[in-house]
DNA sequence: CGGGCCATTGAAGTATGTCAAAGTTTGTGG
DNA sequence: CCACAAACTTTGACATACTTCAATGGCCCG
């Protein structure tokens, strides 16, 4: 295998500006001023996560601003120039792209702590839209300055570079989601998934409101939303949950995890 | 909805020893010695990018040795500790991840100039196992020595995040690909990106060995390898390939493209 | 040259997609 | 605050693309 062919199309390295900041396409919608992450409730899932003492400062200092959402309000489009990090402050959103068909394909789901829009780093522009599937706000942080944060603190490119890891597992996870057989299989993985998520945020893991539709979770999940629904009437039937519309209750977690899911997931509680 | 409950869990970040660099679980597989980028035919596809000159000195200090893989063989395992990146000099590799059911998800296939093991940053430790789909060799790259570099440098802080928007963009990508419906969809795609890979590299788009088995493509696109095969041997039936076991010829790629894939990929050359 | 691995092809059963209709929930405007 | 409309969910029936099992054939490596 002979490698010393030809190199085309190497992809340019995008331009951010240092200094100057893009402020205005934030601004444009109606952003509202940052608020401090020192008091913010998720900041220990978030950016912040367990950096030392002394970020305060530094951590401050790449907020540009807040951003609320209203139900099905995009924080931005697919092809959009990338400016910006998300901080999901509270709400969930959805990240998703179009197909050729036309139809929308559901890639992630982003809660409260999540920092969204890395991947417009590859070439300087979105490839998904980010929509709220509820009323959300989130804060935006400047990609600029935070590579400028990151000269100044080892603890903050190591806890950057984590967030990106973050994110790449997590489409690793939702693809061996996708990748079981059976449609029973990765609707029950994905509610243990869920569960995880309300976890992490030391809610309930009995019972939750899922905020995205039938639609969306097939989607996400590579099947249609009939097979999701039925499913879940289901694992109702067998005992394991109680479904009403959006609202679900996890009866018996180790028993649908046992019936069902991968033995990869940990234990419990 | 009251964010202000108990959090749990928080993720630790991992500890990267700046200056005390764990070379010995290198040295003990038989590593050659660091080659330098100067002279690497796909350095353009691979970390030094386009960075600018001055750059030679940093790189080449990153690099903590060689490994070369016989066909089979594993870069890394599933659950091992994260030390390195590994840039691939030549030869090709797939990652993937074990199910439940004990069977091998395959999650990505890497070519000459691929960073990988990105997804090691999580939790430093690596969720995935990648294997040589032939013989290979790779480039060890000190992530310790990564970060410090990018403490110097605007630039590559910039090159290395580019590089990780990139892996997400590439799941996005392999997402988008099993999303799709019908099998011939998947494989008909999944052969239009195999041709921009290699034109990526400077090789011919009309014809190619594939190194990569059935099962394995299969696996990679959420379907079985007697499905890929089919829909191989149908394509060929409709004249638009070639196929001869691994080595496929794309006699008719925007026909293929028409009948079967997405609109959104670039026209063509 | 032989053996093992991999690819191909066939046949049969089934899980899941699609279409359709009824029943809920949610949101809006009067 | 109520009532209506729109959006979403559930359930059923049917068609089919896909998986699975199985057997043959080809390729590559030792």
């Amino acid at each position: 295998m002979d490698l010393r062919g030809p190199l085309a199309d190497v992809p340019p390295v995008p331009r951010f500006v240092p200094g100057g900041l893009p402020v205005l396409p934030l601004a444009a919608h109606g952003a509202l001023p940052p608020a401090p992450c020192g008091s913010c409730p998720v900041r220990h899932l978030c950016l912040p996560g367990a950096l030392g003492p002394g970020h305060g400062r530094i951590l401050d200092n790449l907020l540009i601003g807040r951003k609320r959402l209203r139900k099905g309000q995009k924080l931005y489009r697919e092809g959009e120039p990338f400016h910006f990090l998300h901080a999901v402050r509270f709400g969930s959103l959805k990240s998703g792209f179009r197909l050729s068909d036309g139809s929308e394909h559901v890639n992630a789901f982003h809660l409260a702590g999540d920092v969204i829009g890395f991947d417009g780093l590859a070439d300087g522009n979105h490839p998904t839209t980010a929509t709220a599937l509820e009323n959300a706000e989130t804060c935006a942080i400047s990609y600029a300055r935070l590579m400028e944060g990151c000269a100044e603190s080892p603890e903050l490119r190591d806890r950057v570079a984590q967030l990106m890891g973050v994110q790449l597992v997590r489409e690793h996870r939702s693809a061996g989601l996708v990748a079981r057989r059976h449609s029973e299989e990765r609707v029950a993985a994905f509610l243990l998934e869920l569960a995880r998520w309300m976890r992490e945020r030391g809610y309930s893991t009995r019972e939750f409101h899922v905020r995205m539709s039938r639609a969306d979770i097939g989607s996400y999940l590579g099947t249609s939303l009939e097979t999701v629904s039925r499913c879940l009437s289901q694992f109702a039937r067998e005992g394991f949950i109680k479904v009403r519309s959006r609202h679900i209750e996890l009866v018996d977690r180790d028993g649908l995890r046992a019936a069902y899911a991968d033995r990869r997931e940990e234990p419990a509680r």
